[in-house]
DNA sequence: CGAAATTTTGATCACGTTCAACTTCAGTGG
DNA sequence: CCACTGAAGTTGAACGTGATCAAAATTTCG
């Protein structure tokens, strides 16, 4: 129904065009895991795009409150979601890496239910909300991939619930390693023996539930146990499989949108 | 580019056809929130329905780790995703109310992340995951509302999270029981003084990771301090205002899909 | 009605917070 | 080059919250 071009033949799964584009774009990266995407798609993509921004760390890219329109796509550095509360506390709902979407759930609303800060310096791409949706109506499948984006997201977040509600600290640290080394992974940020810890322990600690404190020495006991080793905010997996099983991680992988008989 | 019959002349915002569906069907009620659907659109969605389906109390209806690949919207009764630990600890992720969708996020994954099981009889609207994929093909716009209850979705789990972590469990509890009010009100299933609470105490204290003992005594807190008021499952906001400063709560409210200018 | 599930209450204790001090390190300007 | 500053990481001691376990009271349901 939509104007697939038949320039690519190749099966389901194993996309298709612009291994280029794939390679410094994340975005690219993550979509071709479920949705085939032809040059002229990219194209048409790109075309929506307002800019490319640089952003500069602690900047602030969406306030709690306020309104906000913009699909923004992180093609370089790193952010997080997070909520002020009144008594001071603060918690990070996610940190957004490179491939992740900034405007989600924040331009679906009426207004955005938390901030985005800026924890390093960025650069990302950014588009009118109502120029995808414009996009989506001529090419189903980025509203579909759109979907999938954010079912991926949500099942993030699942987790993040799983971990703060009733795994204990260490198990939680554990996941959360795991986490980020799989998303850091899949958008080919970290290689499997480990990767480059972007966050500070406040920040840690403020995405799972815990004080600072004990983040630190929770952090020392995955050293002491042996399952991990950091030096120079680089954190390897001494024993992967160890720290799986402690963590009960399972890896969020996309299913291929499940399009009829052609494409 | 769709098939948008002209007949419906209403402003945005504000549809449409089929009051009569809408007052029936949770689902509907809700996509009229930000969509607006005629009843050509209605009836495609509804053709694309496989069945509707009675389900008894206590069924399963998604196994956590195994292949999913069905769409469900709750019509009437309750269900709990949730997740079972090694250690035999639950984690309650969400309730799923009239006008929930039953395979987010777990029909857009290789494998289901949660199991969801029915906690009342209900009866429930499912199709394919494929079929629906093919009706977005034809109608964007369904692509698209799929994307904005993800989103929801989204936002929905990112306040549990603040719950769970940042939130005491005073706050907690009034934030929650002001969450489910706010669902329920928005398909019709409670009135402004207050619901019909279809939980238990301890599925509650498995959502808000609390105990058990706990929770009961949270609750009474709450109605101790003239709060609320609770009797026969019955809560009755006795101070709403108050309610809301404690638990600081912003009700999640989409925005319209912002079509370019047809429609 | 009887059995099972749910709610309520109580006593004890461990875990993680809090607060505080100190260390280490990177960046900056004198 | 070194002193200064501020941010980040580390360690310790005391406290309090909420978990745990147990049992009774109450309600629901087969």
């Amino acid at each position: 129904m939509t104007d697939l071009s038949p320039r690519i033949a190749e099966k389901h799964g194993r996309p298709c065009a612009a291994g280029q584009a794939a390679r410094d774009d994340p975005l690219v990266a993550r979509l071709q895991s479920f949705v085939a995407l032809t040059r002229a798609d990219l194209d048409s993509f790109y075309a929506t795009m307002e800019a490319e921004q640089p952003i500069k760390k602690r900047r602030d890219l969406v306030l709690d409150g306020y309104e906000f329109c913009k699909l923004g796509f992180i093609k370089d550095g790193f952010a997080a979601r997070y909520k002020l509360l009144r008594n001071g506390k603060r918690q990070i709902i996610n940190f957004l890496l490179p491939g992740d979407m900034v405007g989600m759930p924040g331009s679906f609303l009426d207004r955005a239910p938390n901030s985005v800060i800026a924890i390093s310096d960025m650069t990302l791409q950014v588009c009118a909300l109502s120029a995808f949706v414009a996009l989506c109506g001529r090419q189903p499948k980025f509203a579909l991939a759109l979907s999938w984006l954010a079912a991926q997201e949500a099942a993030i977040y699942a987790e993040h619930i799983i971990d703060i509600g009733r795994r204990s600290p260490l198990e939680r640290l554990a996941h959360f390693l795991l986490e980020i080394h799989s998303r850091l992974n899949g958008v080919g940020r970290a290689d499997d023996a480990g990767f480059d810890l972007p966050f500070t322990q406040e920040m840690m600690s403020d995405a799972l539930g815990l004080s600072v404190p004990h983040l630190n020495r929770t952090l020392a006991r995955l050293r002491a146990e042996g399952l991990i080793a950091v030096n120079e905010r680089r954190v390897e997996f001494s024993d992967a499989k160890a720290l799986a099983l402690l963590a009960q991680f399972q890896p969020i992988h996309p299913t291929p949108i499940p399009f009829a008989a052609d494409d």
